[in-house]
DNA sequence: AGAAAAAAGTACCGATCGGTATGTTTTAGG
DNA sequence: CCTAAAACATACCGATCGGTACTTTTTTCT
């Protein structure tokens, strides 16, 4: 049932996000989606409520794609080593190689997009964002956490801002490649907080 | 003569500048602006052609503010020291004081806000926002050269992408702030970075 | 095959968008 | 004080916005 309608569903879905992460959510008109689909209103307003409706799917879609993303990352890390500073390294260099394939600068975090539009959603969706980054910044905290207790750090540092920085490194990154019409900007970044996690955690002679 | 003039065009793109932090810029609407300001349109297109022209106007202001503020940084930490590295770490520690005073998230950054609308825009503001990065690029990576001259690193880094990584962590962490509603994060990033430095450039034993 | 439901098309609406034309008030300078 | 320009107000415009009501086509399931 419905397969045809789940088809069109996703196609709605990807060129929408494909057009806020370049024009912005208010910037980006369903008129124009719709358009670029071939489709019709119709079309439309039978698979979303309204404009708002296709935001909140499209923020929820790609929460739980980041989240899978680190899980099997994390899970493939685990597999090869039991060491947790072993299995962040191993974390941090599964995205960098991600962002390494691109030659294009990437389109940029959906989160980050509509984070510059806050004022424009309501409570649940500015709540959805914030619920986002900070069950990420717990997962990163706990893992950080084992590498402090095995590893103690060179500089007293305060974990869960240590794991800030690994989520605002992405953000910040997909900032300028956009910008600058630069890639590898975010792979070169994620190389430093290897290096400084490495520098930090290593056992001093 | 002009001075009410300038006045008004002041108070413009001041709460134009909030609007386009908080709503995104094809968000905020001239209506509500003028609405919000008290005035009319006539007012608001005595001072501005179109609404691209308020942009750009924005834009040049932001990024000339953000060159003034590095430079009388820099050269505060010239009158204090003839270490580059010395230099460097005041330059950190001066903006890591100035977010640490902000008791609310930042704004944001208005560079940021364009760059997750480019395709709102035209040629020569892509372009403006292109150059102002690079600008800053630039500069620190020349600060960066000077200190890695006199420190060689303990590890292999590139300088132009460890310039990159300042200015992406204003990027990322404004982000932070703003979908966590705290402040604070920009200058625990400012703080990392600091000791990023600080463990790569030291004269280890 | 036929009925029910899902999917998509058509036509339209009020509100708001950025922008213009033109008139009135205020200010600066001789 | 007078005049010219700057500063601001009023009224309006076509286009586009998100959204609705309704109809037609297509698909699914018995």
């Amino acid at each position: 049932m419905g397969r045809k309608g789940d088809d069109t569903r996703k196609r709605i879905l990807d060129a929408a996000q494909q057009l806020i992460l370049s024009h912005g959510y208010s910037g980006m008109s369903l008129d124009q989606l719709i358009r670029q689909l071939g489709m019709t209103k119709g079309a439309f307003f039978h698979h979303f409520r309204n404009k708002q409706d296709l935001a909140r799917t499209l923020i929820q879609r790609y929460s739980d794609e980041g989240v899978t993303l680190f899980k099997t990352a994390l899970a493939r890390a685990k597999a090869y080593s039991d060491d947790p500073l072993q299995q962040l390294m191993i974390v941090i260099r599964q995205y960098e190689e991600i962002f390494q394939a691109l030659s294009e600068p990437y389109d940029g975090c959906l989160l980050a997009a509509y984070v510059y539009e806050l004022q424009q959603f309501d409570a649940d969706i500015s709540g959805l964002l914030k619920t986002e980054f900070e069950l990420s910044r717990d997962e990163l905290t706990k893992l950080l956490k084992a590498v402090a207790r095995k590893y103690p750090p060179l500089r007293e540092v305060d974990l869960t801002s240590l794991a800030d920085g690994f989520m605002s490194l992405f953000e910040g990154a997909f900032i300028l490649e956009k910008a600058l019409g630069e890639s590898g900007i975010t792979s070169q970044q994620l190389k430093h907080y290897r290096t400084y996690i490495e520098l930090l955690f290593s056992r001093a002679a």
